[in-house]
DNA sequence: GATTGGCACTCACGAACAGGGAGTGCCAGA
DNA sequence: TCTGGCACTCCCTGTTCGTGAGTGCCAATC
């Protein structure tokens, strides 16, 4: 009963506090929120959220301030996310449906959603490792250079230019290209990588039995060319830059915050620009609906003790692809945000399905 | 001959300033300088100074501060771009061979010249109207459904999914794969455009003569499908978002003037998201070598008064591709910032005429 | 036993004030 | 034309002090 109203407290306090940026006092939660109870009774409340360490004091006989403890349990027990308006989900589709390409995408994404938290966005790109091969394509540049392409089932393109040993004719290339289409399209990635290895076949043997990987497609043109290429198919695949890769927006946000005393402006900047950092931060998503709310200290970096990450995971038919979230300080709309990422995620997920 | 010395007055006020960020008075100076006469004189130096705008006082009885006039003469007249060391110029050349495509040059630019200047950098993305095209792909996803690449001279590489009317087989895909590159390999992406256009026929009049196109080329599946190709294809010639693309990098340096009065990081940040700002900001560079300085209130944005801009253009030959500068406080070592920009805008040349 | 009103206490914050110091302008002399 | 000297200005810092919001505790009350 009692308990009830200590987590009324608690949650009033995280509210104003969001609302107002400074310490909340017993009487001015009383007046502002209807506990039905004198500021005194309020007062022995606090003592007791203050003993088990969901709020703080900054200074004696200053307000209360949540600790992150405290708003871990705000997160988890005291709040539903609150969905949006029709008129928001309206304009969140229409927003992200101009989108024409995968780049685009995830720039709308980023910007929406740094729009809608007030916050700085993070949007990951859907990452390599899940998605197919859709089309291998080998342009002539030169007689002995090749540009290859890489076209992935997420709209990625990879593009590498290779020297190959000898000139190729069209019907080199022509044949190079379907030889590797064949091995490579509809497979995933990894897979993809597999077969393409094979295809080259093993350097110390070149005299391998030419009636197993297809006798009149291999001309000597091509299989000399064959090796190059795939290494150039290979490195794109696994290349890690592109797993790693993210936008980031909203980061003019910060600037509500540069005067506030420990909102630590600065390492948030420059996580900002290590992108390695930031995926760290993001973190392993839970699946879509799910979101994760990483408070503080709760993170996995000290300098950002004061941020906290609201994050989850997109991408079609509950295959995950990538990740993508808020970063704030630690005071902040949970049940705003929480619902912001929700729903923007859903929108992402919807529109690369149907691409 | 005193007006000599007055300048090396303010030569000595705008390197005292940008170093130690605060008013530099008339003993200081001669302390920190070896100008061979007594503060008293400095003074009356000072003076003249400040009676024709050069430099001013913040209130009264405080040192001297250049303004955006004394800046100016001073970047004018009072400097030379003092060039690299052997150390930096190897590191700079290591740092960007590296790079294995267009976006990794950007991206490492953008890295590098933050890093040299300790300041915020923005390079701006080789423009496509200066590039030509050098191939058109056609991938079939599903029977109605096509991917078009767009391969450009630079290396960029744009993608579009169209839908067209009629099932297409692998030799319509062909037939047309092979007009379209026809008409505009090697093309500017002004002339290809046009010869696109007139591929792609007027609609008023189907039944144009099919000999001027090619007789056997156009079978009836492609030319119904050449209209959305075509119309993709000039779509993303024209896409303006490709021309205004920019990379920023050491947004984090932007925390260092957090504390200072009217550094409006503010506003700041908020043009590095808008990147159409961003170009406005870069202005129109001069031919490589020549760096441009736009100093505070010389910029066309009243909120960035405080700001400078040290930019250039690059690009092979002669052929001005794009711009690339840094962005920073007026109060900035200019004779450094002046030489990085320089330095790296060479190296980025180099590397992509090479390419 | 929970709640409430009362009361003394603490401490951040802002205003008012004084002293020190860096810098200036001006003037007379070299 | 330069220099030394001098009076003056004002920013900055530290101090003091009053005010007010907020707390903790206690006795009284429901």
């Amino acid at each position: 009963m009692q308990e009830e109203r200590r987590l009324a407290v608690l949650r009033a306090i995280v509210e104003d506090y969001v609302s107002t940026e400074e310490p909340v006092g017993s009487k001015a939660l009383v007046e502002r929120h209807r506990l039905g109870v004198s500021p005194a009774t309020v007062r022995n409340d606090m003592a007791v959220l203050e003993d088990e360490g969901y709020i703080a004091q900054p200074h004696t006989s200053a307000g209360r301030v949540p600790t992150d403890k405290g708003y871990r349990l705000f997160v988890d027990r005291l709040t539903t996310v609150k969905p949006m308006t029709a008129a928001e989900k309206r304009a969140i589709a229409t927003f992200l449906d101009g989108a024409v390409d995968l780049d685009d995408v995830v720039g709308r994404s980023v910007r929406l959603l740094s729009q809608l938290t007030r916050q700085v966005a993070v949007v990951q790109y859907p990452v390599l490792s899940r998605s197919t091969v859709r089309h291998v394509e080998l342009v002539a540049l030169a007689p002995t250079r090749l540009l290859v392409v890489l076209i992935l089932s997420t709209g990625r393109v990879e593009q590498r230019v290779v020297e190959v040993a000898e000139p190729m004719g069209d019907e080199d290339l022509a044949d190079l290209r379907r030889l590797v289409n064949r091995a490579a399209v509809g497979e995933l990635i990894a897979s993809a990588a597999e077969a393409l290895r094979d295809l080259a076949g093993p350097p110390p043997g070149p005299a391998e039995d030419p009636a197993v990987a297809g006798p009149e497609d291999a001309t000597r043109a091509t299989s000399a060319a064959s090796s190059p290429v795939v290494e150039a198919l290979l490195e794109a695949m696994s290349d890690h830059r592109s797993d790693e890769r993210v936008a980031v927006g909203g980061a003019a946000n910060l600037a509500r915050h540069v005067d506030s005393p420990d909102s630590a402006v600065r390492p948030l900047l420059e996580a900002l620009e290590e992108h390695v950092v930031l995926l760290k931060l993001l973190g392993e998503a839970g699946a879509d609906g799910a979101v994760t709310v990483r408070i503080g200290r709760e993170g996995p970096y000290e300098q950002l003790a004061s941020t906290s990450v609201v994050a989850t995971g997109y991408g079609p038919r509950d295959d995950v692809l990538a990740t993508l979230g808020v970063v704030g300080p630690t005071r902040m709309d949970y049940p705003g945000t929480m619902a912001a990422v929700r729903a923007v995620a859903r929108y992402v997920t919807r529109i690369l399905d149907e691409a």
